[in-house]
RNA sequence: GGCGGGGUAGCUCAGUUGGUUAGAGCAGCGGAAUCAUAAUCCGGAGGUCGCCAGUUCGAAUCUGGCCCCCGCUACCA
């Protein structure tokens, strides 16, 4: 019994190099929303992969001694086992060097030129190869040597080359009408004006072949030309739910996708070309980008030639995969930017893994363990108390899904802490250690009530700290088929009468190594 | 240059349609408790709400000007 179909897809990350905390940043929040999804019951196909063509991937190669082939079997399995290693819940994973791909994209090509939006041309301009661009005459200049040179300073040189060129001046229109349609097409909403005044600005039609290098995929019908790798990589979102097939099942489930999730620095390609390109194609657009923001490293900007780019497997390995998916989500207001430091992540695991969540499971648990046999009693009449923080638990359901309607995930943790801390000073309050003398009833009551508190919690944590979140609920001895979110809200609450496991500490608290602090 | 978003406690930020002593988390300080991963709970402290002027009985919240920061975009030498 499979729910509404909900297709989600991170970029597809390019190559050229091994993956770093910004690519396992988006495929995290990328993967915390697809469980949520299929945690709420969504029938959820979540898509990743690597982006492999391009001229930087050729430039990359030849710098390194290698084809771009070698190249790639060597980076992308890196990326996959990056996926792998923080725990990504991904349906596929494709590679634009596949030949489906390769299929799929000729197919759209041939769409978007059966409509007429393909024709030959001449590029001209001035060409950097240092920046990669093209520059106007006017974003150059003479340099003290008589050497014409690009705005960055670099030499650029004149070249002609034939180019297919798409007609994307005739989309400002229509997409100006989808924006206005569907305001929530990008989001941060800031990211949707930004798009919408670029369009407004008015477009210009987009060079769409290359034929100065031979890596990627070659336009249908003209050998000598290879496609402008944004038709390639973008393409991937349809390749892999069947294209070109538009009848078969998988397609027809599950395009247009609900939600592509990129890096800001190329919301232009989703919002503006990729929307075109569909609509030429005559094909539906999707229904969201969501832009999420960069990572800085103590405020500022990882770059290799600073030297402080981050090793996310290092990063998992210091502090473990799910403290680290915890930290990202919760730390970063998903949309901006966030920063990244070694206190920031040790504060996080320490205040909010340990103390307040790991402890409270503990310190309940354990007297489940030890003044109940490990037994939950069934629970009396509650008192106002009680039924304050369990429908504080119960409320959070609702809070979760009206958050992650607009893939705010940092609030839905932070209404789940909220209702941890409450259920702290609760637990607090209620002093179960000296019920246990004084009205071991009442001491049963505070323990049940506690735990019920900590399956809610444990269920909403699934998503975003997949293995905690199962010891968590091993440890209330929840069933596995109980483990959704048709089972929050206080329509259902946690058996009694069963032995739970002995507790087990589910965060352990940070310590410095004894030699030098991890960078 | 244009458009957009910001400048609020040490740090990260919340502050609805203008209204009594400007909030939260973290850090810091003091206290309580001792079930627990020395975790938890309570309390004080901490802010000229970027600057200036205006509207108003009253402005972090509205208007104008100015100064910084960020994003997108255009362009000049």
């Amino acid at each position: 019994m499979l729910g509404k179909p909900y297709y989600i897809t991170t970029a597809i990350a390019y190559p050229n190099g091994p993956p770093h905390i910004g690519h396992a940043y988006e495929a995290i929040a990328t993967d915390a929303i697809a469980r949520f999804m299929r945690l709420d019951g969504r029938d959820v196909f979540f898509l990743t992969g690597t982006d492999e063509h391009g001229i930087k991937m050729l430039q990359t190669a030849n710098k390194e001694n290698l084809t771009p082939r070698q190249l790639v079997e060597r980076n992308v399995p890196r990326f996959q086992a990056m996926v792998k290693k923080f725990e990504c819940s991904n349906d596929d994973f494709i590679r634009t060097t596949e030949a489906r791909h390769h299929a799929s994209s000729a197919a759209i090509w041939q769409r978007m030129e059966a409509a007429g939006d393909i024709y030959l041309d001449k590029y001209s301009g001035w060409y950097s190869v240092r920046d990669e661009a093209y520059y106007d005459e006017s974003e150059t200049r003479l340099d003290d040597k008589g050497q014409r040179v690009g705005p960055h300073g670099t030499p650029v040189e004149w070249v002609e080359e034939e180019s297919y060129f798409f007609r994307l001046s005739k989309y400002a229109e229509p997409l100006l009408k989808l924006y206005r349609e569907v305001p929530d097409f990008v989001l941060p909403k800031e990211r949707m004006n930004e798009v919408a005044s670029f369009v407004r600005g008015g477009l210009q039609d987009l060079s769409l072949s290359r034929t100065t290098f031979d890596w990627g995929i070659k336009v249908p019908g003209n050998d000598k030309h290879i496609m402008y790798v944004w038709v390639d990589a973008l393409t991937n979102y349809i390749t892999a739910v069947g294209f070109p097939d538009i009848e078969s099942e998988k397609f027809k489930k599950y395009w247009p996708a609900d939600l592509h999730v990129i890096g800001k620095d190329i919301v232009r390609f989703h919002a503006v070309y990729w929307p075109a390109f569909l609509m030429s194609a005559g094909i539906a657009v999707p229904r969201r980008i969501f832009s999420h923001g960069f990572l800085f490293n103590r405020g500022e900007k990882m770059s290799k030639s600073v030297g402080n780019v981050i090793d996310p497997f290092a990063l998992a390995d210091a502090y473990g995969v799910d403290p680290l998916r915890y930290f990202l989500l919760r730390e970063v207001p998903f949309g901006q930017d966030g920063n990244y430091s070694h206190e920031a992540i040790v504060n996080r695991i320490n205040a909010d893994l340990s103390n307040d969540l790991g402890n409270l499971a503990q310190r309940s648990l354990s007297m489940v363990a030890r003044g109940l046999g490990g037994v939950l009693p069934k629970p009396g009449a509650l008192s106002a108390n009680d039924q304050a923080i369990l429908s504080a638990a119960d409320a959070l359901i609702g809070k979760a899904r009206e958050a992650m309607a607009t893939q705010q995930l940092h609030q839905v943790l932070n209404a789940m802490w909220t209702v941890v801390a409450d259920a702290n000073r609760y637990f607090a309050g209620e002093a179960p250690w000296a019920l246990a003398k004084t009205d071991p009833p009442r001491q049963g009551i505070v323990l049940y009530v506690t735990a019920e508190v900590l399956r809610q919690v444990g269920i909403l944590a699934l998503p975003f700290m997949p293995s905690s979140a199962r010891k968590l609920l091993d440890l209330l001895a929840i069933p596995e088929r109980e483990r959704t979110f048709a089972f929050l809200g206080g329509g259902h609450r946690i058996a009694t009468g069963a032995k739970l496991p002995p507790p087990a500490a589910i965060f352990p608290r940070y310590v410095e190594p004894p030699t030098q602090a991890a960078q």
